[in-house]
DNA sequence: TAGATTGTTAATCGATTAACAATC
DNA sequence: TAGATTGTTAATCGATTAACAATC
C-alpha cells in the first residue's frame, strides 16, 4: 500500500460504489478489466488505483471481489462511523436525515437543529430536532467532529460560526454560499448549483453543433 | 480566450459563487489576488483561469466586478436557460424543486414525475407533479435535455432507460448506484454518501494524530 | 505451456508554479 | 515615477499512459 494521489480518492468511492451495485450477486473475483470498463476508465489506472489501497490481485484471477470492497472501505475510513449533526431541517435536511447510504460510507447524523420551533416537533426517521440553541451543548457532550449545514445562504455563516464555537472539526456546508473559517476548519462546499454548471456545459458541448 | 482544462471548469463555478456572495456591495473592481486568498487558491492560479473565461483585468485596478461575473456566468452557459425535468419527488426531489439558484446557473426544473398518484396532487413552488407514463410525452413535446434522478437506488435504472427513451441527453443522478446507458448520454452521479467519504478521509487524515 | 492479469518502470502528457516583462 | 497587477514564457511538478516483466 502506498500514497494515494489527490484524484485516486475521488475515484476510490467511485469503485465502492460500482462493487456495491454488483450486489446482491458478487462474483467472486473482478478483475482490473472488468472495472475499468464499466466506469468508462483506463484499465492500467483502475489497477493503479486498486494496488494503492488493496492487499493485491492474482494474476489470471484478479481481486476477490469480497476483499477488495473491504479493502476500499476501509481506506476511505467507512469502518469506523462518525457522528455528525445537521442545521437546518428544511426539505434539504430533510432529505439527508433520510438519504441512504450515509451510514454505509461512514456516516451517522446523529441529530438535526432548526430554528423554527414548529418543526422540532416531530422527528425525522429516528432522529430528533434540536433548538439551535442546544447545539454546542449537544456537540460538546456528544463529541462530535462533523457538521452539515442546509440552512438558506444568509444564515449559513452564523451557524457555521457556531459550529465551529462547538468544537466542530468539519463542515459539510450545502448553502450556496462561501464560508470563512478558522484555519484548521475543513470545510466541504457541496453547491449543487456550481455542479450543475458543469454538467450543463459539457452538455453543450458535446451536443451544440 | 483559449482553451479551459478540466480543472479550471471546476474552479469557475466557485469563482463564481464567491463573486455573488460579495453581493449586494459589489465591489467596481477586484483583483486575481483577493479572490485567490478569499477561496484559499494560488493567485497565478486564479489568474489564469480567469484570463482564460474573460475580457481580461487591467494592471493595477484588477479586474471589473460585474463585467468578470458576467464572463464566467457567460462561458458557464448561465445565459442559456436549460430545462429539466425530474423523476422522484420524494424529500431530495422536493428538495431540489425549490433549491434557489438553480436558475442563476441556467437550469429551470421545468416538471415533476412521481409513481406515486398521492404525491401528485399537489404542486411544488409552483412545478407540477405527473405520473411517470407521462414524461415520454411531456419531454418530447417541450425538447427537453436534462433529466434529474431523485428515485430510490433499486428504481434508478429503469427511471434511466426511461428518461433516455424520452429523448433526454444528460441525467443528473442522485441515485447511489452506477447508471448504464448508451453512449452519447451525458451521465453525472451525485454520489452525495461517495463525496462524504472524502471529507472523513481527510478529516481523518488531518486531526488523527 | 499459453493466456490472462497483475504490478513496475520509464515516457508522456497536462497542470501548476515561478520568473519576468508589460502596462496602467 | 513607483507600485500594483496583469498576462506570458519557461521550469517544475504530478498524474496518466505505455511497455514490459512477473506470476498464476
Amino acid at each position: 500500500m502506498r500514497s494515494v494521489s489527490q484524484q485516486t480518492l475521488q475515484r476510490l468511492p467511485l469503485y465502492l460504489s460500482y462493487l456495491k451495485s454488483l450486489m446482491p450477486d458478487l462474483p467472486p473475483n473482478i478483475s482490473a478489466g472488468n472495472i475499468a470498463q464499466a466506469l468508462g476508465f483506463g484499465e492500467v489506472q483502475v489497477r493503479k488505483d486498486l494496488a494503492a489501497v488493496s492487499a493485491g490481485g492474482r494474476p489470471k484471477l484478479g481481486f476477490v471481489t469480497a476483499d477488495l470492497m473491504a479493502d476500499v472501505k476501509h481506506y476511505l475510513g467507512c469502518d469506523n462511523i462518525d457522528d455528525a449533526v445537521l442545521v437546518g431541517a428544511g426539505k434539504l435536511g430533510k432529505a439527508l436525515l433520510t438519504y441512504e447510504g450515509f451510514f454505509e460510507y461512514g456516516l451517522d447524523i446523529v441529530a438535526a437543529f432548526d430554528s423554527d420551533p414548529n418543526v422540532r416537533e416531530k422527528s425525522i426517521s429516528g432522529k430528533r430536532i434540536y433548538a439551535v440553541e442546544d447545539l454546542r451543548g449537544f456537540c460538546m457532550e456528544n463529541n462530535i467532529r462533523i457538521g452539515i449545514i442546509t440552512v438558506p445562504a444568509d444564515k449559513a455563516q452564523p451557524v457555521c460560526d457556531r459550529l465551529v464555537d462547538a468544537g466542530i472539526l468539519a463542515i459539510w456546508n450545502f448553502a450556496p454560499v462561501h464560508l470563512k473559517s478558522p484555519d484548521p476548519i475543513l470545510i466541504r462546499n457541496e453547491n449543487l448549483a456550481a455542479s450543475l454548471a458543469i454538467l450543463s456545459k459539457h452538455l453543450v458541448e458535446t451536443f451544440a453543433k
